[in-house]
DNA sequence: TGCGCTCTCTTAAGCGCTTAAGTACCGTAG
DNA sequence: CTACGGTACTTAAGCGCTTAAGAGAGCGCA
């Protein structure tokens, strides 16, 4: 441990009697100010201020039944973003390893610098989200945990007991593991399945985000030749493939029955399948991204096989992340409200969200995308 | 309320019951699994999934005398951000009024998008500070708490008690009413003068990282003229402002006594004190500013003014937001590595940062910042 | 057969608050 | 002088866990 003997923490008990009152005048100096005269309350606060008394939130939340704080969780926010730039990964060991010793001043590189600071990195979509929940979260005076995990029964439960409300993004398998806590708190879950779960949901149009960006491709750029790079293990991921598979056959098209697959884990396949189409000579005029994360990745994998963006392959993304607006050339894409959904998500859970529906279903709140056209496509 | 009643929430009296084992063993099958038997342990566990038993986080905190979650404080982040772009504050009420309704699609218009996604708001120094405490958080699989409030003593001390150690980006007269809390809970505070009232300090060399900005203006741009842009309300102010005046000395030319004042709250005096050297004919050739904020501030001023930057009037900055990476012209400025002092801060409060120095004194983290030469001083 | 030991599980005492109910006191009305 | 109501404060019972200490069963061994 890095900390010497802690003295033991001041109590009402402590605070009591330096200030010659009953634990309960105590407590009211606090939480019913006006149940106390003026000289009492003062010697009161006085006596705690002195004593450096911090009214231990357990014992509260205990008496009182609820701890305050709204929860925002991620599955595995961790390892979803080590792997992504495989030098994270070592980033995070080594700042393991070395001990940080008394005053000292330590060393940094540039290469350090360089990684610590993309933007395809930080933010991403869940950072925005989670600035509005947390900036929501202050302008009602309340904190915000934020936590991550596995999706095992133990760490969900474990969460949702420090919690009044709890927003989450979640994993394939969560669905069920969350579903049984949602009796005792709110639970708001982000781009999930309709559920008869009773938690509530926040969401995209991803139906027609997905629709305005095959409009754009069909309608003004004329692409007849189209491929789908995404992966089908979220909701927001079936929603866009299926848009992108209707907007496909409405137009006289043909679709593929399966996405590229772009996942962030685990071998990337993408590549490997981009390489297939390229050396069949059947590269598609159009790649549609499920992601921003997955249209950067794509427009990488694209130029090393030697085609130029937009003049040979267009790409498209969806989000509508810092990074996308950062790159050469610039995403066309559809963005979230990210900010707003965070928001949205926390005054669902405080109960500010005004009424709910009549039938006694949980919140579905859906905003609308806005389709951003940039250089990605040929336009801007 | 928006929420419909709830059941009483699952507690380990339920699950012993459900299970027909005592409360201890409830207990156990999480906490001590090895002193169980296989079956007794599956049975509790089966009970508790079943009754979406979610263990009170206070309950357990009040027993074992810790929470298990790290803090991160901020005072009044809201305000301070609410005030900088003006519109922040607008965007906020608005999205107070409107109630969210039932399953409804949310419109949102470019403006927002604009306002919501500008990088000047976005992730500032905090952010990455706060991203880096999150990331370490999670890697020793603990809950973060984030939380802002105004410097009072009831504030300080609520956020106190809800956490096992407590960082802080301290404001003006915030040192006071935290130190109090350093006896029971180690606390660290970023960027903060030296103080004997114990607790850890995590800060940047802003001596090293100003010398060499100002070697770098003085030396291969042969400036003669400066005036710094900052304030003094902060320990990184003050030794910016200090170390500014120190190189000018050295150079044998004489500094100002006072910065040019840059709040970013109430009005901008910065502005009005600009077109006055303007109208004097005094806009020195260097505008050497104390954060990076600040210097895009200035640059947008210094434009206004009719001069172009870099070529009649140099502006360089302090931090290494990404804001200033994205300026045109990019800001040249000191890099602080934000994201790993954040996560020193979390690895002092855990207690993983290694051995207190030997004298018993607190950390006293000082971290190197990096010199980023861009187009604003006129090379890159 | 009895003793001690291990393994498994239970009993029960808190942890530090909140709050309903109770008491003491004072001033005023009857 | 008593009755009464209001104010200011205290008493004491939990809230749902953790954990030290204890109990009981089963076992090996003398």
């Amino acid at each position: 441990m890095s900390e010497r003997p802690r003295t033991r923490r001041t109590t009402v008990y402590d605070v009591a009697q330096e200030a010659g009152v009953s634990i309960a005048s105590v407590s009211f100096a606090f939480r019913r100010p006006e149940q106390l005269s003026d000289a009492t309350r003062e010697r009161v606060l006085e006596a705690a201020r002195r004593l450096g008394y911090a009214p231990s939130a357990s014992a509260r939340g205990l008496a009182r039944g609820r701890t305050g704080i709204l929860g925002l969780h991620a599955f595995d926010l961790m390892l979803e973003r080590a792997h992504e730039p495989e030098a994270r990964v070592r980033a995070l060991r080594d700042l393991h390893s070395p001990d940080l010793e008394g005053p000292r001043t330590i060393a940094w590189t540039e290469t350090d610098d360089e990684l610590l600071a993309d933007p395809r990195a930080f933010p991403l979509y869940v950072d925005e989200v989670q600035r509005g929940f947390a900036l929501e979260c202050w302008v009602m005076g309340r904190p915000v945990m934020l936590s991550s995990g596995s999706d095992n029964d133990v760490s969900v439960a474990d969460t949702a007991g420090r919690v009044d409300g709890l927003a989450i993004f979640p994993s394939e398998g969560s669905a069920a593991a969350l579903s049984r806590f949602s009796s005792s708190i709110p639970i708001v879950l982000f781009s999930a399945a309709p559920a008869a779960d009773g938690h509530h949901r926040v969401r995209v149009d991803n139906t027609g985000g997905m629709r305005e960006i095959m409009a754009h491709l069909l309608d003004v750029h004329g692409v007849r030749s189209f491929a789908f790079v995404g992966r089908l293990d979220s909701w927001d991921g079936e929603e866009r493939f299926a848009q992108y598979r209707e907007s496909l056959i409405q137009a006289g098209l043909a679709p593929e029955d399966e996405p590229v697959d772009a996942t962030v884990r685990g071998p990337d396949r993408m590549a490997e399948q981009l390489h297939a189409l390229a050396a069949a000579g059947r590269m598609p005029r159009a790649l549609v991204c499920s992601t921003d994360q997955n249209a950067l990745a794509a427009m990488d994998v694209v130029r090393e096989l030697g085609f130029r963006v937009p003049d040979d392959v267009i790409v498209t993304g969806f989000d509508g992340i810092l990074a996308g607006r950062l790159s050469t050339p610039a995403l066309t894409t559809v963005r979230q409200p990210m900010e707003a959904m965070g928001r949205a998500a926390a005054r669902i859970l405080a109960g500010t969200a005004g009424p709910l529906p009549e039938d006694g279903s949980p919140f579905d709140a859906v905003f609308a995308p806005a389709l951003f056209v940039r250089a990605s496509c040929g336009c801007g």
